[in-house]
RNA sequence: GGCCUCGUCGUCUAGUCAGGCCUAGGACACAAGGUUUUCAACCUUGUAACAGGGGUUCAAAUCCCCUCGAGGCCGCCA
């Protein structure tokens, strides 16, 4: 494999709520393109807007990409008592770095590359009104741009000093050359008049203080681009390389956010998606891997974390936004899940089991004996559930005490009340007679398989499956009837009998 | 409204940079058939797209121009 030890590469989130698959996508890539190249992957925490750092969420994001295995390489040496259980590198913090920002606005200011302003918030609402209303880009006018003489104030801004002529280009690694005119360039805020700094004054120092070697981000920053070169112009440091990454649309075409209906990652989590199906369904939304193509054979898109890291390239990234549709993922989950060793599935189903039936009791380990009758019933549904969190519905009558089911569903086709009655009749009594030990799946098929010759296979299996799940559809009849065992068998098809006979209209 | 970006099946995409191998390939979804007591899984088949219009060329999904459409940004948010 290739190697560039320099690649160094970050993700930036900020804390203010849980990441979705919109944000988390941008740390995959990171990711990905770090281990490629055997460079570095750094994570970095964004928290300079204090208005709008919600609680828990940094937490949140550690969470999501401990589960998904996003592993980050480096952090602050600094260790906190509060972050000390958020891994081995805790993440580099912008809240902690103030003076560094503010030290480096001072060398702005004295270059002449920023400046203060203090122009009152309402006069610039009221500009970014009037420049709308005239159809035009709202930007600021530049009022406090030559002061000479510094007002007394302590409430002012520092803007940066844009230059009004000239043009900004980049080479950006996915959409190629990008252009913009410096005169539509706004004066950026620097440092707000808390004394905090913006996104934009920030993320440059840390980036260039962290030698970050590719900027790997979303597509709306690509207009904010040209003014962090500005800055790296004005600091005179050599600006990283930028891939703007196509952005992910919601159902409604529009940027998926929370607002509009993005799911956390947690939240996938918990409905049982694997992080391996997550993390291949998010890859290629964006991205497909080269790849030799043989026309008309089937292409494969299952992809191993390692064959990802292998292939993975900013090459092969997509320009075009791609719609968010969770079809595919389900269908690639279950693809997973059918994947999966019979003991890790019964593990991974095993808490959202424990929840709905088992309150109450003593965790179920493997040690235990109902752990063998877990894992029997995990096998049967194993090709059916798409999300772990389904084994809990498809499961029910596995641990129900009594089935509660209308009568007329033991009925296949057009049978009578009668034949029901007396099928069920014939596999109770030859099931009965059946050692404990015999009640195995292939010796209750051959039993049944020859009285259906005589009654029609439809006509015994149908009343028998429903007879013991009390369900339109269900695994096979005779995989349940082992995994239930006798006893059971036997009362649920009394039962049946019972219900078929005291049913008085329904089955006529 | 201004600036920027993007436009191949319903969705994710291959093909576009280096025009012909494209009667445009694959995946999901959908439909039909097979298997089957049901559902699922699996197998086979099918429906379905180069946004539109002009060029350039022997030849254009691919290059150029225009139109249309979609998205992003335009905060002392990130």
């Amino acid at each position: 494999m290739l190697q560039n030890p320099s690649v160094r590469v970050r993700y930036a989130p900020s804390p203010t709520g849980e990441p979705h698959i919109g944000n988390i996508r941008t740390a995959l890539f990171n990711w990905l393109f770090a281990r490629h190249w055997r460079g570095r992957f750094i994570l970095r925490i964004e928290d300079t807007d204090r208005a709008r750092i919600a609680f828990g969420s940094l937490e949140k994001i550690i969470e999501s990409l401990n589960w998904l295995g996003l592993d980050w390489d480096e952090g602050a040496t600094k260790v906190k008592n509060k972050l000390k259980s958020l891994g081995p590198h805790r993440p580099y913090v912008q809240s902690e770095r103030l003076e560094i920002y503010r030290r480096y606005v001072e060398e702005l200011l004295e270059k002449e590359k920023a400046y203060r302003c203090f122009c009152l918030p309402e006069r610039l609402e009221k500009m970014r009104k009037e420049q709308l209303a005239q159809g035009r880009a709202p930007m600021y006018d530049g009022r406090c741009r030559e002061l000479i003489k510094i007002k007394k104030s302590k409430n002012f801004v520092i803007r940066l000093k844009v230059p009004q002529k000239g043009k900004v280009e980049f080479k950006d690694l996915i959409r190629g050359k990008v252009e913009f005119e410096s005169k539509n360039i706004d004066d950026q805020v620097l440092l707000k008049s808390d004394g905090w700094p913006t996104y934009h004054l920030a993320s440059v120092i840390d980036d260039h203080l962290m030698k970050i070697t590719h900027v790997i981000r979303g597509e709306e920053w690509l207009s904010s681009a040209p003014k962090h070169l500005l800055l790296y112009q004005a600091f005179g440091w050599q600006p990283p390389q930028f891939a703007h990454l196509p952005i992910i649309l919601g159902l409604d075409r529009s940027k998926l956010s929370k607002r509009h209906g993005a799911i956390s990652i947690l939240e996938y989590k918990e409905q049982g998606y694997l992080p391996e199906a997550l993390i291949n369904f998010m890859v290629l939304l964006g991205w497909s891997p080269k790849i030799d193509r043989i026309k008309g054979k089937k292409e494969k898109e299952i992809f191993s974390r390692e064959e990802l890291i292998k292939k993975f390239s900013l090459d092969d990234v997509q320009k075009s936004p791609a719609v968010f549709n969770a079809e595919k993922l389900n269908w690639m989950n279950g693809y997973y899940i059918r994947q999966l060793n019979l003991e890790e599935l019964t593990k991974k189903c095993l808490p959202y089991l424990q929840d709905k039936y088992f309150p109450d009791k003593i965790l179920i380990r493997s040690s235990v004996p109902i752990y063998k009758y877990v894992k029997k019933i995990v096998a049967l549904e194993q090709e059916r559930i798409k999300k772990l969190s389904e084994i809990v519905e498809l499961t029910n009558f596995f641990f129900a005490e009594k089935l509660n089911y209308d009568s007329s569903l033991l009925k296949w086709k057009k049978m009578t009340k009668e034949e029901i009655v007396g099928n069920l009749n014939l596999a109770l009594k030859k099931l009965i007679g059946l050692k404990e030990k015999e009640f195995k799946r292939r010796k209750i098929k051959e039993i049944l398989m020859k009285i259906a010759e005589k009654t029609g296979t439809g006509e015994l299996l149908w009343p028998f499956r429903v007879a013991l799940t009390g369900r339109e559809t269900s695994p096979g009849p005779f995989e349940i009837a082992e995994a239930l065992g006798k006893e059971r068998v036997i009362k649920r098809i009394k039962e049946a009998i019972k219900l078929a006979e005291s049913d008085l209209d329904k089955l006529m």
